[in-house]
DNA sequence: CTCGATCCCTGGACGC
DNA sequence: TGCGTCCAGGGATCGA
């Protein structure tokens, strides 16, 4: 499950060995998990990598503009472009030997003018590729809520304490908050004390703050700790994280809290599995509705 | 606006 | 050993 950290991770591995590379030619698998195909074969051959970086949890390779004179340089690639990657649950991205077996669940290989093949592996094909020109590209990212790593304390409290969703589904909604994902969104907030189905507009300006100053040091600690590997994240070396050993709740449930020793509880909350524990993260009183409602039968 | 349900997909866990 | 079944989970989408 790739989250921030483990985006970040794989794109300064990437910065390490793949930077500065140019395409060279395109082979695809399955391609249910690309927005255009064709479009990568396309437009990617001839193409230098100039930048590698992250944008919530996608990563974005910056493309260079067709070399002049190329025959493809007439359809539209005198442009910048970019290839924006998303590991979706089960994604890696990563160079390779092109003499190593072809995986099979590996669907891209991009061949390097090194004679390495930078390939994408991903199981469950929940990730996405797409080929992006800048328009299209900037609005794509302008959907995103404010970057989990740089959101300054105004902006996190406008978009959390304004809102009357959980907390949870605050934390997991990309357009409001990009980068996070269940296991940080859970480690965040048992470190802050809230409850995962506390609502936005339910949290102190205090609460909020310290949610926000938690969900950092998590991410950033995660960071440096390369990620976490719960099922099968690699980086871009094929090395584990280990910041799973570090984690509090997630994955936890049943033992004790690192605080009280409450056994961690696992429950549904914005329709994901939610790790907590109910003493440190006291739940909300009642669910709080519109004014006026009156209470709805069951159905 | 917010919610739950559903779908995508496959590996892994579990039951028999 | 080998089935069948259930589940996980990011994100899109749809109806309530």
């Amino acid at each position: 499950m790739p989250e921030l950290p483990e985006v970040e991770t794989v794109v300064r591995g990437l910065r390490q060995t793949i930077l500065g590379r140019t395409i060279l030619s395109v082979r695809l698998g399955k391609t249910d998990f690309i927005d255009d195909p064709v479009a990568l074969e396309m437009h990617l051959p001839g193409r230098r990598i100039e930048a590698i970086e992250r944008f919530g949890k996608f990563m974005l390779l910056r493309l260079s503009s067709a070399a002049s004179g190329d025959r493809i340089g007439e359809n539209g690639d005198a442009t910048p472009a970019s290839l924006l990657v998303h590991l979706g649950m089960t994604g890696q991205l990563a160079p390779s030997s092109p003499a190593q077996p072809r995986g099979k669940h590996t669907h891209v290989y991009l061949t390097l003018d090194d004679g390495r093949e930078l390939r994408y592996t991903d199981a469950r094909r929940f990730g996405r590729i797409a080929y992006l020109t800048e328009a299209p590209l900037a609005e794509e990212l302008a959907a995103f809520g404010a970057d989990a790593l740089e959101v300054n304390a105004a902006e996190f409290a406008a978009r959390t304490r304004s809102r009357n969703a959980r907390i949870k589904a605050l934390l997991l909604d990309q357009s409001v908050l990009r980068g996070v994902g269940n296991i940080y969104a859970d480690e965040s907030l048992w470190r802050a004390k809230i409850h995962p189905a506390r609502l936005g507009n339910g949290l102190s300006a205090k609460e909020a703050e310290t949610l926000r100053k938690m969900l950092q040091d998590v991410l950033k600690k995660a960071i440096v700790m390369r990620g976490s590997s719960i099922s099968d994240f690699l980086d871009a070396d094929g090395e584990p994280g280990e910041y799973q050993r570090r984690h509090r709740v997630y994955g936890r449930e049943g033992q004790p809290c690192h605080r009280c020793r409450t056994p961690i509880l696992r429950e549904i909350v914005a329709g994901r599995s939610s790790h907590f524990c109910p003493k440190c993260q006291p739940p909300p009183r009642r669910r709080k509705r519109a004014p006026f409602r009156r209470t709805r039968r069951n159905a």
